[in-house]
DNA sequence: TTTATTTATCGTTGATAGGCGATAAACGAT
DNA sequence: ATCGTTTATCGCCTATCAACGATAAATAAA
């Protein structure tokens, strides 16, 4: 993985509130906005726009179903940065 | 670690100098400001801007002596969010 | 077809980031 | 005391972020 989407990654982690819908989303697999919307202390729109930060840099997937979109972590992109800071040494 | 603090080094991280320094700065263990300067394409302002980011969000460590500071790494950080990253399951 | 639901996008606002050159500050050496 | 070296800070500019409300877009349901 080079530096450049790693930082990118990063950079989306960035911020309390995407760390906080990461983990929320590692507890329940998937996750619809509107239930992520529910728990913050935020609009919709803001929401929606860290959801679209965190799923621009990788680290989280989203799949449209009908009116829905299905988010969820890439595990397999959590691994690449897992694998990345463990090498750090 | 909180979220806080967490979101903080992350923020440090989300930033390919900034990435590219904190390996650098694990290669060679300690370093000082000029040394950094000579190897990146940018003034000696920017790099002492991005040193003062990774020092205030903790991951990176400075030691004044005389008129040098040595930079360094710092482990139990880092190693807090190797921990962080690595319970993510 | 209209209505309700859900999400994404647009436009705005104030704050922060990222780059630079210039300069200040701290210290060692002369 | 002055000069050279090294780093930090200031001021400036442009670009991006973070939040919001309003609205568009897509679909399911009535």
């Amino acid at each position: 993985m080079d530096t450049e989407k790693l930082s990118k990654i990063f950079k989306a982690l960035g911020h309390p509130t995407r760390i906080k819908i990461v983990e929320h989303l590692m507890n329940i697999d998937t996750c619809v906005c509107g239930q992520i919307v529910d728990i913050f202390p935020f609009s919709q729109s803001t929401i929606s726009q860290h959801l679209k930060q965190l799923k621009e840099s990788g680290i989280v997937c989203g799949e449209v179903e009908g009116p829905k979109t299905y988010f969820c972590v890439d595990k397999q992109v959590l691994n690449l940065v897992k694998n990345y800071i463990n090498r750090l040494k």
